[in-house]
RNA sequence: GCCAGCGUAGCUUCAAUCGGCAGAGCACCGCAUUCGUAAUGCGGGGGUUGUGGGUUCGACUCCCACCGCUGGCUCCA
């Protein structure tokens, strides 16, 4: 006999063998009619699961209104995708096809590629599918029965993922679905019929199991939605996310710009772009020095020998730009991290146990060259300047400035009004090869990084395969306004290159006997390029009144008021303010709609009235409103206030569901 | 690097019918206007249609190569 407990805490009993299905109907018709899937054991399972005939079992019946059957539908909708894909298309050899976050995808080998121009059509085959609302029927079947019907569909990559990928199961399953049958973990919906809304999103290649080396398959991404008005706002976030492009933003505002002839993947920042660097430069500078930073400066290029001995160039020689040849036996790199040279400054005479922690800062220009499908924009470039530093201490250390490292992480992302972040530890993958030092010191730093964290009550979550080749990391990922992920602060702990086997680091420790350090790398904002690209969409470039570039400009009335108007730019520019003035023959709702758009914090409008007065009449931009007038005193008392708590005023608030692609690999 | 798409004036605002005279808006410059909280009017300059080659009587339009960009994949010390 089975126990079925349900959410409500009530219990039903089976005697035979029942499926979801079997328990809603029990419940009600209502919920029967309305059950897409359900969860059992905290797993989702079809609503024609086969529940166990003994035992005791939680389940719960998942409808429309719960989150969890959004997903079991967007991965019917993706067989639906492929099923209408080869009614139109011939030679389709099916790859995966899973759900992600913003929707869902399923990759394809076709005889002829797909391009957006098909859209329409693969959408209204679609539809003339969902208007079937035929059932998605599971079948299960031996691995031998499985491999034959996948060669008999000339299923190639089925064939192979059940030989190789699902090599240890007994049986497997199929959906059906009229003509279209499908090598598919499941669950899916009852029915095709539920699927409200749905878009195809964008085509893209894909390697057959993301390998470079194999072949690549045509992806195609869509999403979907129980209602037509889901959708709907789920484009309009992409479209608000379109427009907070810091590229497009960049160039309008005048923040930076790019050239192709002094090369792709790299910046040039205007002047309003390095003002906004400069503060945030300036405000790093002045947190390292309460926390006991000292700055260094090193060179940007190092001979190859340095990157030899670091281990930089065997791992990283094809994302670096080539050596510069001097003569036979002397090549420079461009530095494609700081790390080497400030090891040579720790080195540059011997060092004491009383000297630790050392900690090495430098805003480190570094130049690497990716690969150029990778660059985009500000956020991936070939050439970048990291907020550096590096801690050298001793291994009693290492936690505390660890923790040291966290905290100034989390003040700095909390002052720019980026507080929803989480934290990713990524660790060595269990037999790798691809990282350098003995095992016991991984243990060790991986160890230190999980301590440390628990001690700080900070919620994080382990990658295996996603440490640095020297050593574990913690890495700040960034949830900006619109939901979207981004990696910026990190904080990577390395046993690995003070070692015997690469820069031989040695303190001379209290016994008067040499001892290895630590060291610590550490990047809050990870590289002013990136962060200050996510900075222009997260604001959607309207900056804090402490970042701005102009902070207030001066709007006169007429041209009868330009006189005054110099006199309060005057004023402004020597209490410290970035001020623009705005003297144009042009009427004033003409400046302040130029203001406006160009995001300037506030507008000082002048005119006869407040000359007369001594005033000015203070507008805000973010409320779009009229302050009134004021003595030009009090109104920079109001700025200044406002720059000192470093206040952000407004970020956009909303989920894109435009977050990283996590698969759920449903096959 | 790979797959797909795109490239017309400073502008990720865009037009140019089937291959038949490259054209608007905004911005910019000039003149007039002297104005009180999101666009004053008039006039003007600005283009080797990304680059190079090909097809054609004729190419923004069709073909090839290259460059750049976009969306992904792979990569990310």
């Amino acid at each position: 006999m089975l126990t079925v407990r349900l959410p409500d805490g009530s219990e039903k009993n089976f005697a035979h063998s029942v499926t979801p299905r079997h328990v809603a109907e029990e419940i009600g018709p209502r919920l029967a009619k309305a059950a897409l899937a359900a969860e059992l054991d905290g797993a989702t399972v079809g609503i024609d699961f086969a529940l166990p005939e003994e035992g005791s079992v939680a389940l719960r019946i998942l409808t429309k209104s719960d989150p969890e059957s959004l997903a079991v539908m967007r991965h019917s909708c993706a067989h639906v995708m492929a099923r209408a894909v080869m009614r139109l298309r011939t030679g389709v050899r099916l790859a995966f096809g899973p759900t992600i976050d913003a929707g869902f995808y399923y990759d394809f080998d076709l005889d002829e590629p797909i391009s957006e121009d098909d859209f329409p059509q693969i959408e209204e085959e679609m539809r003339r599918i969902i208007e079937l609302d035929e059932p998605f029927e599971r079948i299960e079947e031996t691995r031998e029965k499985s491999v034959q019907i996948c060669r008999e569909l000339e299923q190639t990559f089925k064939v192979e993922h059940i030989q190789e990928g699902l090599a240890n199961h007994e049986t497997l399953s199929f959906y059906q679905q009229g003509e279209f049958l499908d090598l598919c973990r499941g669950p899916h919906v009852p029915s095709a019929g539920v699927i409200g809304a749905f878009k195809l999103v964008s085509v893209a290649g894909a390697y057959w199991k993301g390998d470079q080396s194999r072949q690549q398959l045509q992806r195609l991404y869509g999403t979907a939605f129980f209602r037509q008005q889901d959708l709907k706002s789920h484009l309009e976030t992409i479209e608000e996310a379109r427009k907070r492009d810091h590229r497009v933003l960049g160039k309008r505002l005048e923040l930076f710009s790019i050239s192709p002839l002094v090369g792709s993947g790299l910046i040039l920042w205007q002047p309003k772009g390095a003002v906004i660097r400069g503060l945030l430069e300036e405000f790093v500078k002045s947190e390292l020095q309460r926390r006991g930073y000292q700055p260094v400066y090193t060179p940007n290029v190092g001979r190859v020998e340095l990157y030899e001995k670091s281990g930089h160039y065997p791992y990283y020689s094809d994302s670096m730009f080539a050596p510069i040849m001097m003569e036979q036996d002397e090549q420079y790199m461009l530095k494609p991290m700081n790390c080497p040279h400030h090891i040579m400054i720790y080195k540059a005479r011997p060092r004491s146990y009383r000297e630790l922690p050392l900690r090495l800062a430098e805003f480190g220009t570094v130049y690497r060259y990716e690969q150029s499908g990778e660059l985009s924009g500000m956020t991936r470039v070939r050439g970048f300047t990291q907020d550096d530093a590096h801690i050298f201490c001793t291994e009693d250390q290492v936690a505390d400035e660890f923790r040291g490292c966290i905290d100034m992480t989390q003040f700095v992302l909390k002052s720019l009004g980026l507080e929803n972040y989480r934290v990713r530890l990524g660790f060595r993958a269990p037999d790798s090869d691809k990282y350098v030092g003995p095992e016991a010191s991984w243990e060790r730093a991986q160890q230190s990084l999980v301590e440390v964290c628990d001690s700080l009550g900070m919620a994080y979550e382990v990658e295996l395969g996603e440490a640095a080749f020297y050593g574990p990391k913690a890495d700040f990922v960034v949830t900006d306004c619109i939901g979207r992920e981004w990696q910026l602060g990190t904080v990577q702990l390395d046993y690995n290159l003070p070692s015997k086997d690469r820069f031989d680091l040695e303190y001379i420790g209290s016994d008067n006997t040499p001892h290895r350090p630590v060291m610590i790398h550490r990047a809050p904002l990870g590289s002013m390029e990136r962060f200050i690209g996510v900075l222009i969409e997260h604001f959607g470039g309207a900056f804090p009144l402490w970042l701005a570039p102009e902070q207030v400009r001066v709007l006169t009335v007429s041209e009868k008021s330009e006189e005054y108007g110099r006199e309060v730019e005057e004023q402004l520019q020597s209490r410290g303010f970035r001020v623009a003035a705005d003297y144009r023959a042009e009427k004033l709702g003409a400046k302040i709609r130029d203001a406006q758009l160009e995001l300037v914090p506030y507008m000082f409008v002048v005119g006869e009235r407040d000359r007369e007065a001594g005033a000015v009449s203070v507008r805000d931009r973010v409320e779009s409103r009229n302050l009134g007038a004021m003595s030009l005193d009090s109104a920079i008392d109001r700025l200044q206030a406002e720059v000192s708590q470093r206040l952000v005023r407004r970020t956009f608030s909303g989920d894109a569901g435009l977050g990283e692609r996590g698969t759920s690999n449903e096959y």
